[in-house]
DNA sequence: TTGACATATGCACATATATTCATATAATGA
DNA sequence: TCATTATATGAATATATGTGCATATGTCAA
């Protein structure tokens, strides 16, 4: 017997089966998740949620290495959260979506009214 | 020079540092995403936010195994995202959260947008 | 009580990913 | 040009995590 002869109790579920939307948009939508699920991810930006910042800065707010915040950042700019600005030598990091501070805040509410 | 002799360029720096978030705080905020930052688990969200569904269902809606199914769905009631009735020997699982649906709209349009 | 169906769980394995270390690139001022 | 500061990147490692397999638990009907 192989998976197609699996047996559906609720013939919703042929409907909604058929509806689901396309692998590459899942992808997207879970590699956004993905990236939101990161102690330091978040916590940068957070940071941002309040002003823009220097890699430099942001190493000193979060406590790690140099090399993990800018790893992080690459992530980040890699799905268009942040953006960057260079004044000289320094490039400032900040939001590059409204949608973040939206999401990060129902987020937060969503933890704090669970408990 | 250790890690504290960091120099920052923007008085701004320390006050984020001190108004950061709890680290268990932010473990439960992460925790979150990363429950949602994968395709068996989101897929699982979608096909709830339209009907109530039996595992046996959902193992033929997502074309997974039984097994891969129920683990996914154990991670979503641990995060209290899902609950479940039963109904003989028929566990019905449907969405715990409000916020969910609405996370899960924002970002469906969040990376729509962003195209 | 036995068999069939529905779901859960423990273990093992394979894959993904975050961080560190070392080093490279880039920009500035002397 | 050289030294210094700021940031990026590649490789290696350690850890986390999703899935399949086998099996356990639970429910009902006969």
């Amino acid at each position: 017997m192989s998976k197609n002869d699996i047996k559906i109790h609720d013939p919703k579920a042929q409907v909604v089966k058929d509806s689901l939307i396309k692998e590459d948009e899942l992808d997207d939508v879970t590699t956004f998740f993905k990236t939101m699920g990161d102690n330091t991810r978040l916590n940068i930006l957070i940071a941002l949620n309040h002003n823009e910042f220097c890699v430099n800065d942001l190493t000193y707010i979060l406590g790690l290495s140099q090399s993990a915040i800018s790893h992080a950042l690459m992530t980040l700019r890699g799905q268009k959260l942040v953006k960057t600005r260079r004044d000289g030598k320094i490039i400032y990091y900040s939001l590059d979506d409204d949608h973040v501070t939206t999401i990060l805040d129902m987020a937060l509410s969503h933890i704090k009214e669970r408990r």
